[in-house]
DNA sequence: TGATATTGCCATAATGTTGCCACATTTGTT
DNA sequence: AACAAATGTGGCAACATTATGGCAATATCA
């Protein structure tokens, strides 16, 4: 799943130069010599970023034409020009037609992976700025309302998913919407909107706990609280809750 | 409404100069010496973009720190570093240290302004819902919204059009066009502008699952979630982590 | 117009989920 | 310690949802 870049340059050295350095850094390159090859290319897929020397063999501008023909099919597609001219009027130029960046070829090639690095990390963090409403963090546990997923870090930083049922989803969403709180099973019926006897909550729970302590064998986040329900306790709140029974 | 654009820089001269041309461009400036003015005035309200210079009075690297501190408060406001310093090191640094840009003062007044507004233009970009872009590519597909066409790159990059009937390609599109996240039939029905029973659904789903296997054996992107609706899973959503918050 | 493609829906099979029971275990109380 | 109440566990049947193949109705096109 690593990102692919498209090189379109019409010099097989430096081609191929960039091509092998930006693949050791665990990129998926692909080149294209000319405008007609890269267009037909990109047609098919768009890669998530592309390298355009602006002139191409015979065409002295073709690198333009392709980055503004690049842009009516996607605004957002990150494209960096990379050429030996150096002047003002190129640069302008090529960042009001589109580009994202305009560097020249002396560029050392550090900084030009840095330039693409920097590119990348500046795309995913736009990709989900107001996604913060469907996110619950709790402790180790992500909850996202959107995909309706849970996600459970483990300390050694791995994120596995919980593959819960939608009744299952619901009521860890009710119990760790307010951590620490107990709830009976009235409230968890009501929160998971079903109406079922008592003993069918205890399985939920049993169910929910069983699919959590699959992949973290130490959870212990449900906490039974005798004759009353059940309260979600997560890591922070354990180590401060003053009592210990 | 013009964006705000604040410069941190020590030389009065050189602030002065750039604060008046990006001015005269409409933009609103806000100018700091120091960084504890500036910690101050960010800690109120952040502008829409920041243009550092890295060496502040006796701070020698003043704005590496304001760089990083900017970043714990957003990971999406851009910033610009505009500085003296000519050398690759630094600009690796600071473009690993979360800069959007790299640039030396010696820089002309409409190339520094053509690299604004194209940094401008990518965040606008993206904030707008890709409604906007012909291509979109999610994983090994790509779908083209004019041309209402869907094409799959398989693992040895051929690449293969899947020939979507109407309704099927609009239920492609409202899946992939949120990865990830869970949409059920009715969102479904709306989506594609149909009003249909439910199993009418499951038939289209089973109809679009059968033509992607036929060019891709091993198509498994549309995900059914049980009593919730159907996913599509683009491999790199599959690796998404939660974030830290 | 006929030929073809698309669509909606049904019957049936396959699968996933849920509710609950019997029994084991724990907890709180006397 | 003895007891009652509450909870944990495994399992299973009932139920709900989805998959599949097929067919008729409708739409589309030559």
């Amino acid at each position: 799943m690593s990102k692919r870049i498209a090189i379109v340059e019409d010099e097989a050295a430096i081609r191929e130069n960039y091509a092998d350095v930006l693949r050791s850094q665990g990129y998926q390159v692909q080149t294209y010599v000319d405008r007609e090859s890269a267009t037909q290319a990109f047609s098919l897929r768009l890669p998530h970023l592309v390298i355009l020397d602006i002139g191409l063999e015979e065409e002295y501008e073709g690198g333009f034409i392709l980055c503004q023909w690049l842009r009516t099919l996607s605004t957002t597609l990150p494209i960096i020009f990379l050429t030996a001219r150096d002047n003002d009027f190129d640069t302008v130029s090529g960042l009001r037609i589109g580009a994202d960046d305009y560097l020249t070829k002396d560029i050392s090639l550090p900084h030009l992976s840095a330039r693409i690095s920097a590119l990348f990390r500046r795309q995913d963090a736009m990709k989900e700025p107001q996604q913060e409403d469907h996110l619950i963090s709790v402790g180790s546990m992500t909850i996202d309302s959107q995909r309706m997923t849970v996600q459970w870090t483990s300390e050694n930083n791995e994120s596995h998913t919980i593959d819960l049922t939608i009744t299952e989803f619901w009521m860890v969403f009710a119990l760790a919407k307010h951590p620490g709180h107990v709830k009976n099973r009235t409230q968890l019926m009501q929160d998971s909107n079903i109406y079922v006897d008592d003993s069918t909550i205890t399985s939920h729970i049993k169910r929910i706990r069983k699919k959590f302590i699959k992949v973290a064998p130490l959870f212990d986040c449900i906490e039974t609280v005798y004759g009353m329900g059940y309260r979600w306790n997560d890591d922070t709140t354990a180590a401060n809750s003053p009592k210990a029974l």
